[in-house]
DNA sequence: GTAGGGTTAG
């Protein structure tokens, strides 16, 4: 197109020159009423051809009138108006600075830059307006380097004490994240002036420097509307919301932007009710609302799922006509989403004329949110461009909703396609592997994270070290926690939790005190963590301490986990009524997990009475949970109450509760192998048999009986023997004694909890094999080593 | 020509 404009004129030139006898004269107000007029390309190429023609371009005032037209004007480009500069001989600085500036205004700073450098190499000199549009262009590109040299040319042409130079270069390096250069330059400058404040202010909230910010502030001769909205919005990020609103209510002359500073304090700190207060207010005092509040507003009604008020906001944004925003599409369908109304998210998605990638992805995540898991893969598939976000947010959906095997499977499928996946994505599919305990798995994502130089930020540290805890890796787990830079609080409590699951309680409690000593702050789950590794080792005491001290230092208030822990550790160790007395006090409704932890509790402290009371109540509460029904079955077995066993068996029949069959899984060789109890099914079956023969060869050397109490089935003992014999685990265990070497420990994960004589029997063969055997049931590990387990045999 | 508010996708 350029190239034809070009060639017109040149045209449109050569014609004029064939006519010498019409040749028109032109002046500057000729020119003015001429451009004024100008609709199309081919008038104005016709007034430059004329202007050429009569060398009235040589006048660098009407030169400048001209380029400055040409780059405000929608029927050319840049690359015309670049073209005309080089036409143009006697050139000048405003000149350049005209084209500069509509590089800049054209989100072209690249260019903007390469223009200076050829200015530099012509004839004009800069002046004082040339440096603030440089140096602009270098704070938008980040690029320090380039503004350092514009500084130079800032001092050798003179400018040193030019106002708007000064402020520019504060911002630029403010924007760069060099704040001793731009205290540095503000120090230095004689005349400051409100935006000099305003900058350098401006560089500490950038920073998030709340007490230098606040200082600046405080030191400022006159503190503008400007000023103090920085202020609000830094409060806001900082977790000061009290000073925010302290500042605000000070202030006299408020405007849009105090208003949504304070609205999106409210909102950062969770107060989102506050939020929308405020924001009625706002609209008493009739302040005219623009699209940024509005943005500010809707993710309140999204958290709160506030859809009534999110539909009035709607129609406010149509109502003053902001509804062409895509930001405020986007802010709307995810409204919409997140109050579960997926249909009218969708409606706003088709009849939407401005949509971009986020709205797609949007979408995709609202059907997530939403429960729909198939449309969104539905909708994922049909989109026409998937950035990462768009893979993120379906792999993490897929984790979400725990289709851990579609979570990697869609993370290959990313990886078949030569995606590079950040951060986020690699938590997701990270968890994911913790969930499927696919430690291969998670093992090459972690080399991967190290191959692709991924940062170990805090969450993929952390849920790498989840992983690791949950798939009983507990050195690599330290490692990984012992080389993160940074940990929150939840790196610690993954650490906790996953010390105490694995045992190490006596760890998992100097964990805890090492982070009170870092001046970490502890969480809910931090006491989640440290009250079950006081439940993994029965301290009863320690417990009682934590409980207290979690209330009186720390000001949380326990939950309904707390309560099951404290249950569970109290029933544990047989203090069954001060279990019960405390479910009692509990000023929640105590959950099934509850009732069930005390429960078990009597089962292993044959509080048949307890037991029985507690049992029934479950049952009744939960027809068709199992392990109730086989708590309470066992109760009466150690009992010998041999027809309440029965009866109940046959309520289970009457209810079709179906008994979880034992099942445990081992992995060799990368392959998950799955054992059922008394499963016949595995192709190497033989050995397995000729395996479980000479485990129970050995086990008799070592004076080993079966322990047949967990069986709670009214058969002979020989039975039960043969029974307990072939549990899951023990299958699992014969086949990882063929499948796999020492000094690789044998890694079996098991859904139900462990049975005592299963507990017994890896004991003993950890020492008569040598080898390592870790069991994870779904409490928590076992590690049998040398003839001891980690748990002590408290579990 | 320089200075302020933001969220919407994981």
């Amino acid at each position: 197109m350029t190239l034809g404009r070009i060639h017109l004129y040149s045209a449109l030139k050569s014609s004029l020159n064939r006519n010498p006898g019409i040749k028109p004269t032109i002046n500057l107000s000729i020119l003015e009423s001429r451009l004024q007029r100008c609709r199309n390309p081919r008038e104005f190429l016709q007034i430059h051809a004329q202007m050429t023609i009569t060398g009235f371009i040589k006048d660098t005032f009407a030169a400048s009138r001209l380029l400055s037209f040409s780059t405000n004007s929608f029927f050319f480009d840049l690359d015309y108006s670049r073209w005309l500069l080089h036409q143009i001989e006697n050139s000048n600085a405003f000149i350049w600075n005209t084209l500069m500036r509509a590089y800049m205004q054209r989100n072209s700073p690249q260019n903007c830059l390469h223009l200076y450098k050829l200015m530099l190499r012509s004839d004009s000199v800069p002046d004082n307006y040339t440096h603030p549009i440089v140096i602009q262009a270098s704070a938008i590109r980040f690029s320090e380097f380039e503004g350092k040299q514009i500084h130079c040319h800032v001092s050798k042409f003179g400018f040193d004490s030019d106002i708007y130079v000064l402020n520019t270069l504060i911002n630029m390096y403010s924007v760069c994240g060099n704040l001793r250069h731009a205290r540095l330059v503000f120090d230095k400058s004689l005349i400051l002036d409100s935006v000099s404040w305003n900058s350098i202010l401006a560089a500490y909230v950038q920073a998030g420097d709340v007490e230098e910010a606040v200082q600046i502030f405080n030191q400022m001769p006159e503190q503008n509307t400007i000023a103090a909205n920085s202020m609000i919005a830094l409060y806001g990020k900082c977790n000061r919301v009290d000073d925010a609103r302290m500042l605000f209510d000070g202030m006299d002359a408020r405007d849009i932007v105090t208003w949504t500073a304070m609205i999106s304090s409210y909102e950062q700190n969770g107060l989102f009710a506050e939020a929308l207060k405020m924001f009625t207010q706002m609209n008493s005092y009739e302040i005219l609302v623009d699209e940024v509040v509005m943005v500010t507003v809707l993710s309140a009604c999204s958290q709160l799922e506030a859809v009534k008020e999110g539909e009035v906001i709607h129609g406010l944004i149509v109502k003053v006509g902001l509804d062409s925003y895509v930001n405020l599409q986007n802010a709307l369908i995810h409204m919409y989403s997140s109050c579960g109304n997926i249909n009218a998210a969708r409606q706003l998605f088709e009849l939407g004329d401005y949509l971009d990638q986020i709205s797609w992805n949007s979408m995709i995540s609202g059907y997530l949110k939403c429960g729909l898991v198939e449309e969104a893969k539905e909708f994922f598939d049909a989109m026409p461009q998937k950035d990462v976000i768009s893979w993120s947010t379906m792999i993490s959906g897929y984790a979400q909703h725990d289709q851990f095997s579609e979570t990697l499977e869609l993370f290959n499928e990313m990886q078949v396609r030569a995606i590079r996946p950040d951060e986020t994505t690699l938590v997701s599919v990270i968890s994911a592997c913790a969930r499927l305990y696919a430690l291969e798995q998670g093992k090459w994502v972690h080399a991967y994270i190290r191959k692709n130089d991924f940062r170990i930020n805090v969450f993929i540290g952390t849920t790498l070290i989840d992983m690791y805890m949950k798939c009983g890796y507990l050195e690599t787990a330290l490692e990984v926690f012992n080389e993160m830079e940074k940990r929150a609080t939840s790196t610690w409590n993954a650490v906790i939790l996953g010390l105490a699951m694995n045992g190490l309680v006596k760890e998992s409690l100097e964990k805890f005190s090492e982070m009170e000593r870092c001046g970490v702050v502890p969480n809910e789950i931090t006491f989640v963590g440290v009250l079950g590794a006081c439940r993994h080792a029965g301290l009863v005491d320690e417990g009682r301490r934590y409980f207290n001290s979690m209330q009186q230092i720390y000001k949380i208030i326990p939950n309904i986990k707390h309560y099951g822990c404290m249950v569970d550790l109290l029933g544990r160790a047989g203090l069954l009524n001060e279990a019960e007395e405390l479910i009692e006090s509990m000023p929640m409704s105590p959950d099934v997990a509850t009732w069930g932890a005390l429960l078990g509790a009597c089962k292993k402290h044959g509080g048949t009475e307890i037991g029985e009371r507690v049992g029934k109540k479950l049952i009744e509460l939960e027809p068709q949970h199992d392990g109730f029904h086989v708590l309470l079955s066992n109760i009466y077995a150690s009992k010998g109450r041999w027809d309440d066993v029965m009866e109940l068996r046959g309520m289970m029949k009457q209810r079709r509760v179906i008994k979880t069959p034992g099942c445990s899984m081992i992995e060799s060789n990368g392959v998950v192998h799955e054992f059922l109890a008394g499963d016949g099914s595995h192709p190497q079956i033989k050995e397995i048999d000729e395996m479980l023969d000479e485990m129970a060869r050995r086990l008799k050397m070592e004076g080993y009986r079966p322990d047949t109490t967990d069986v709670a089935f009214d058969i002979e003992e020989e039975e039960k023997e043969t029974t307990l014999y072939r549990h899951s685990e023990k299958l699992a265990i014969a086949f990882g004694l063929i499948s796999t070497c020492p000094p690789i420990p044998i890694r079996i994960m098991k859904n139900l909890r462990i049975c005592n004589d299963c507990h017994a029997v890896a004991k003993i063969i950890s020492r008569t094999f040598q080898r390592e055997i870790v069991v994870r049931d779904r409490q928590r590990f076992h590690h049998f080593k040398q003839g001891v387990c980690s748990c002590s045999d408290y579990w």
